[in-house]
DNA sequence: TCTTTGCGTGCAAACGTTTGCACACCTCGC
DNA sequence: GCGAGGTGTGCAAACGTTTGCACGCAAAGA
C-alpha cells in the first residue's frame, strides 16, 4: 500500500495492458474514449504520478533543466533564478539545481553530477571554471547556456549583460559630473564580468584623457563587506589623492559602502559619489538612494530558457548580449569644487 | 559518438559483464584490483557518468531531495537555501526545485511533480496550502519536512522559528522603551508565521495591561511596497492616534517603511520607532540600521535537511521550534514626552 | 460474401542501472 | 587425490515507462 503506485498497478485494476494505460495518459494516441475515462478516472483515485526517471530514461528527454549557481543567498542570483523560473514554468519543467560555492574545482563536479540527471539543458550562471569546460563540453549532448560567464569557446550559448558597455555608462556619468579621481572597486577578480567592467571603467577614462591609477583600482569581491573595507580604505588616504567617486562592481557593496560612509560621517554624494551596479531592489531605497546600471536580471534568466529551448527545437541561437541603462538616483552628484 | 556513455560501453571496452563495471565503480564488492583499475581508467577516459535516472528506478533511492519554495528572489528563503545546500553538500544530494509564486493550489501540484522525481525526501518552504496536503501526504512515501509552515498533522516533521515568541519579544522590546501606540504591519493574510508573529504581539500587549486596537493592524503583504504604503497610511493619520511604533512582519517591510519615512522627513526613531523581523543581512547597513528578530534561517534550512536525512535513518525525529534573538540597532528609541 | 481498411488494444523490447544467484576456478586441508 | 571453502565473474531479472509492431475485430467497399 505504501508504494506509489505504477502505471502497471492503473493496468491491473482497469484490466487493460499498461501500454494501454500510457498512451490513455499521455494524450490521445488511439484509444477509446470509454476506456480513456476510465483509466483516467483510476489514475486519479489512486493519484498517481509517472516516475519521471522511467520516463526520462527510454525517452531521453525530462523536462528538467540543470541550474548551477555559486550560491542562491545573492539577490543577483536570486533574480535571474526568477526568471528562469518564470520562463520554464509554463513549459512544465523543473529545475535540478547545484550550487558551487564559487569553487571552479565544484562547479565541473556538480556539471557531470548534473548530466547524470541527464537534463535536456543546462544554464550555467557566473561561471568561473572556463576553460575547464572545453573537455566534457561537448560530453553533455545537450544545449548549454552560459548566464553571464566567462567565454568558453564558439559553440556555446551566451546570455550576458553587456558588462563592457556598463562599466563604461557608469564611469562616464562620473566622468561628466567632473569627477577626476575615479575609483573602481572590483568584484571577484576571475569572474568575467569583472574584467569587462574594469575594462568599460579604463576605456571611459580613457576616452576622458584621464590617465588610469592602479592605486584607484580597489580590490573586492562583491560583498556588503569589502564595500566596508573599500570605504576604510578611502579614508585612509590622504585627501589629495583621495578618489571623489567611486564606481563599484555590484549594489551590494555599494550598500556596504554606502552604510560605512554615513557611519563616519562621510557625506555621500557630497564628498563622495557612489555608483553601483545591478539595480537590485533595495537600491531604490537605499539612504541615499543608490545610482546604479540597471541590470536586466530576470530578462537574462527569462532568455536563458528560451534559448535553450531553442536550441531544442533545433533553431539556431545567437548569443545574447543586453544592455541596461544608467539609473540616476541621489548617490552620485557633481563635483563640487571647494 | 554525441551519446554519453553508458556502463555497457565501459563492459565492451574492458571486456567483461556490466555487472562487473557497476561492482567495480560502487565500491569493492569483490572485484579483482586488476580489473577495477582497468574499468576505472577506461571510465575516467570516457568520462562517464552514471544514469541518475537509471540507478534511481532500481535503487528506489535518488540522493535527491526535493524543494518547494514560494519564490526564490526573497532574502529569507534565499537564506534558508544556503542552510539546506550547506547540510546536503556534504552528503552529495542534489535538488529537485519547484517554485510555488505563493499559490497554494501551484503548491499542491508542484509536491505531486516533484514525487514524480521521487526524491529521498521533501522540504516544503512558507507553505500555504494547509490541509490540502491531508490527502497526498501519505501517499507520498517519504519523509517531508516543513519549515516555517502552516501545521498539517501530526505525522509530519516540522521545523520553524518561534513566531510567536519572536512577535513578543519584538512587541516587549516597544513596550519596555514606554511605546503605548505600537502598530504591527503584517504579512501575507494566511501564512502560518505571520498569525503567529500577530499572537505574539497580542500577547505582549496583553500582558502589559494595553487594550488591542485592530485600527493598529497594517495589511500587508512582506514587500517593501507594502512597507511603503504602510507609512503612507500612518502619515495620513491624526498626530493623536498615530501610532508612535510599528513591529513589521519582516524586514523587508521595514526597510521600505524606512525607506518612504526619510523620503517624507519622518525621523526615525525620534518620531517612529521601527522594527522588523528575519534579520536579513542588509538590515544592518540600512539608514538607521534596523532593530530586528534574527531568524535562524540558515540553521532552520540545515535542520530541515539533517531531519529527513535521520528519517531516512529510521531515528525518531521531533519537532524543531527555533527562538531567535532580539537585536537592537538604532530603529528604535525610548519614547520622547512632548 | 470476401477482401480491404482502420481502429482499439496487447506484446515485448528498450532505456541504464543494481543485485541475487550461480558458476568456474583456485587454494587449502585432510 | 578429494571435498570444502573462497574469490572473481557472468547471467538475468527488476525498476516504470514508452513505443514499434502485430493482432483481432468491426465497418465499409467490391
Amino acid at each position: 500500500m505504501h508504494n506509489r503506485p505504477s502505471i502497471k498497478d492503473i493496468a491491473r485494476r482497469a484490466d487493460v495492458a499498461p501500454s494501454t494505460v500510457s498512451r490513455a495518459l499521455a494524450g490521445s494516441t488511439r484509444v477509446s474514449a470509454a476506456t480513456r475515462q476510465r483509466i483516467e478516472a483510476i489514475a486519479a483515485e489512486m493519484d498517481y504520478t509517472p516516475s519521471a526517471a522511467a520516463r526520462s530514461l527510454v525517452t531521453g528527454a525530462s523536462k528538467t533543466l540543470g541550474i548551477l549557481v555559486p550560491g542562491l543567498s545573492d539577490p543577483y542570483i536570486a533574480a535571474v533564478m526568477e526568471g528562469i523560473e518564470a520562463s520554464s514554468a509554463a513549459a512544465g519543467y523543473q529545475h535540478v539545481i547545484a550550487s558551487t560555492g564559487g569553487d571552479p574545482e565544484r562547479e565541473i563536479r556538480a556539471v557531470r553530477m548534473l548530466a547524470g540527471y541527464n537534463p535536456d539543458g543546462l544554464i550555467i550562471l557566473s561561471s568561473r571554471a572556463g576553460k575547464a569546460y572545453l573537455n566534457i563540453l561537448p560530453t553533455l549532448n545537450m544545449p548549454v547556456a552560459f548566464v553571464n560567464s566567462a567565454q568558453i569557446g564558439d559553440s556555446v550559448l551566451s546570455i550576458a549583460t553587456d558588462n563592457e558597455h556598463g562599466g563604461w555608462l557608469a564611469t562616464r556619468h562620473l566622468l561628466e559630473l567632473g569627477h577626476k579621481r575615479i575609483a573602481y572597486l572590483g568584484g571577484p577578480s576571475r569572474g568575467r564580468s569583472q574584467q569587462a567592467r574594469a575594462a568599460g571603467y579604463r576605456r571611459a577614462l580613457h576616452e576622458a584623457g584621464i590617465p588610469f591609477d592602479p592605486a584607484l583600482l580597489l580590490a573586492g569581491d562583491g560583498s556588503i563587506d569589502a564595500g566596508q573595507a573599500a570605504l576604510r580604505h578611502i579614508l585612509s588616504l590622504p585627501e589629495d589623492v583621495r578618489p571623489t567617486a567611486v564606481f563599484c562592481y555590484n549594489d551590494l557593496c555599494a550598500l556596504g559602502l554606502l552604510a560605512h560612509a554615513r557611519k563616519h560621517g562621510l557625506p555621500v554624494p557630497e564628498s563622495l559619489s557612489v555608483i553601483g551596479f545591478d539595480d537590485i531592489p533595495i537600491a531604490a531605497i537605499s539612504a541615499p538612494p543608490l545610482t546604479t546600471i540597471e541590470q536586466r536580471t530576470t530578462e537574462l534568466g527569462q532568455l536563458a530558457v528560451d534559448s535553450i529551448f531553442a536550441a531544442l527545437r533545433q533553431e539556431p541561437v545567437a548569443d545574447i548580449r543586453l544592455r541596461g541603462e544608467l539609473i540616476v538616483r541621489a548617490s552620485t552628484c557633481t563635483l563640487s569644487e571647494t
